[in-house]
DNA sequence: CCCTTTTCTCTACACATGTAGATTTACCGG
DNA sequence: CCGGTAAATCTACATGTGTAGAGAAAAGGG
């Protein structure tokens, strides 16, 4: 199947990622865990996770009073989303723009630009 | 100043794109420029422009009849914007990662790969 | 000067998103 | 068995976003 794209707003995020950090978890877990960061009250959190269900971002299952939620799209499949939305839509495709844009706009550490260099070697030698 | 970030939604992206490609310019033209793509009216399309001229994302200036738009944001703004959103939500602002990521999900051409490799060394001698 | 055409302005509406209060329900310990 | 507490459900509302029609206004051509 094509990869389905997955779209998540800032709020989606939040809490995709407390779900990501423990699962399965609850909403009031889930709640509890983001209260400091985010203010949000559970009434917030529960509607925005039984929407992403209906999305099909989070998948609930309901044991006893309980409802116990999981992710439906794994964490690598809405970075990659995230990263081509960004790459298709404010650089029409072009990789390479976009990392100089990268390179441009971070104070990146002589360790990271070395790291960054091993990656790209590793994927040469690697890549087809 | 804080070199204000830009939030541009997919509708907003594909108005400012073709402003930019031709500044200044007016709402009939944008609306001509991207029907074949959008199909949207005159209507849809100068409502969006004149939402962004309130958000700031335009400048209007009426002359006559007419109003011309130009951008008022550049395009690198907009791209690091939208790259750091990526960055700071998908990655939670861990850039090697983001690299591997786009790495990974793309088929690089062998000419792409040297490319990056070069800017990498670039960067690393120009650098700091 | 009037009509046609272009452009503008106003208004509208559906759906998405962020946010949450109020009310109900169900289980747990006494 | 009963009340408290934790969790759930329901409802609501403001704002944002995508989309557009209807009617006004202005400008140019005859």
């Amino acid at each position: 199947m094509p990869e389905s794209s997955v779209e998540l707003t800032e709020a989606e995020w939040a809490i995709i990622k407390a779900i990501w950090k423990s699962e399965p978890t609850t909403a009031p877990a889930v709640q509890e865990a983001l209260f400091k960061q985010t203010g949000w009250t559970y009434s917030t959190v529960r509607t925005l996770m039984d929407r992403m269900t209906v999305k099909g971002l989070l998948k609930a299952t309901k044991k006893g009073k309980v409802t116990s939620f999981t992710s439906a799209v794994t964490r690598a499949q809405a970075q990659r989303s995230e990263l081509l939305y960004a790459l298709k839509h404010a650089f029409n495709g072009a990789l390479t723009p976009m990392v100089q844009c990268l390179l441009e706009s971070q104070k990146l550490s002589d360790a990271e630009i070395t790291e960054l260099e091993t990656l790209i070697r590793e994927r040469k030698r690697r890549g087809k």
